[in-house]
DNA sequence: TTTGGCTTGATTGTCAGCAATCAGCAAACA
DNA sequence: TGTTTGCTGATTGCTGACAATCAAGCCAAA
């Protein structure tokens, strides 16, 4: 485990600062689902108050990453099969809204940008460098809400795509299809720069189709609370 | 013995309570946007300490009420014609979802309950109860949005509607046409009751429309940034 | 008159300590 | 042996005091 390192140094605001540590020592698996928080132990390791911790883990409670217990505890998320189809079907139509808008907004500029973020997507899976392939995949999808000019869009879609990648990261998800993710996004991107707002809208939806339908059958399976596990290599 | 109900409710938390304070004191008008709130006159009033008056406001900023500008204000959120046009979206694409999932999931007792809703709505206009009429309103929609059983659209959903609500005490706001709006509504409850999931994710976004494409019109004329009103004196 | 720095009062940010609450254990009891 | 009850250590909730920061007004120099 990476030690958490003092804050007294920097700039920006404590607790939020101490919020990016824990976030990233949570989306990164150091932090387990289900482990528990003790503010006390932050507030040392941090070097802050546990005052400033309290505030630190109210706004991670607010992203979804950490729940509270009142009086009781703090434990990191765990994302169950529920969780995950919530997850995807918001994503799904955050996206699709984003999607319409983008393509209602978008300049040759943000073609070239899209269609380069694009290309280098496609290195990577073809290099087989896939953790920086997941990477692209998220800021891919982040510039296109970024077109639609929408900050209210643009936070929630940041918080979705942090459940989303916390949950990848739990149950060992990786797509199974990287050709078809490929052509997939290439499908978007075009529909997105030729302005075709209704189909733009329709391929960010159904780009999560296959892991909502999954995960639907799953839930009807009645295995609702168990964890995924399913690796695709 | 009278069956004993949980005191889970009662015991709640005096950061929340603080909160809820604050939150209806916005909502109804009585704290204008732009406002100044000061933490040490919060805190006398409620006659709670200023960290627990912090916690309320951090709260409050994430629900979009207020903002903050570090080391200088915590102020009631004004909302521009750029925010209104991000909220009515927001929601146009939050409802449709609710309502996609909400008619795969309805039953007969659901569709009695939002039959009744909408009766309760029809009576409220008929004989000119309009405040009750938006009650019921935001109720009729909150009841199609439980109905899809999705904890994250739910609480998003919650946050949105409360925007809604304070831009309509904000700019005065009022449909236009209340013979539309109950017509509008009953299309969408039996498409729901149909079990139509298509057409319900239609009409629900489609019921916003008229106000998105207003408040599109009026961002192309420029008049995007404009407040609706800042400072008291 | 304008501009730039300085002072100052007000306000927010952070901290350390006390109070309230809880989970777990062990003794008492049936 | 199983259940209840009271205790205790641990942890979170809340508070009051102190530190850091800012805007706003003042004043002198250009």
């Amino acid at each position: 485990m990476t030690k958490l390192t003092s804050l007294k140094s920097e700039k920006r605001l404590l607790d939020r600062r101490a919020a990016d540590q824990i976030r990233s020592h949570i989306l990164e698996g150091v932090l387990p689902a289900g482990e528990r928080l003790l503010e006390t132990q932050l507030s040392e390791e941090l070097e802050v108050s546990r005052g400033t911790v309290r505030s630190a883990l109210a706004q991670l409670a607010n992203e979804g990453l950490v729940q509270q217990v009142a009086f009781t505890r703090w434990e990191v998320s765990g994302t169950s099969t529920v969780d995950a189809w919530e997850i995807y079907t918001l994503r799904g139509a955050l996206e699709g809204l984003g999607a319409r808008l983008a393509a209602a907004n978008v300049t040759d500029e943000d073609g070239k940008r899209l269609r380069g973020l694009a290309d280098d997507l496609l290195h990577a899976i073809r290099e087989g460098r896939l953790q920086d392939a997941t990477g692209i995949d998220f800021d891919l999808h982040t510039a296109i809400i970024e077109l639609a000019r929408h900050r209210r869009l643009a936070e929630q879609h940041r918080f979705i795509v942090q459940q989303v990648r916390f949950h990848m990261v739990q149950s060992g998800f990786l797509p199974n299809d990287y050709e078809e993710l490929i052509a997939e996004h290439k499908a978007l991107i075009e529909a997105v720069i030729a302005g075709d707002a209704d189909r733009a809208e329709k391929l960010a939806r159904n780009h999560n189709e296959a892991e909502v339908k999954l995960l639907a059958k799953l839930l009807k399976q009645g295995s609702g609370v168990k964890r995924i596990r399913e690796k695709a290599s």
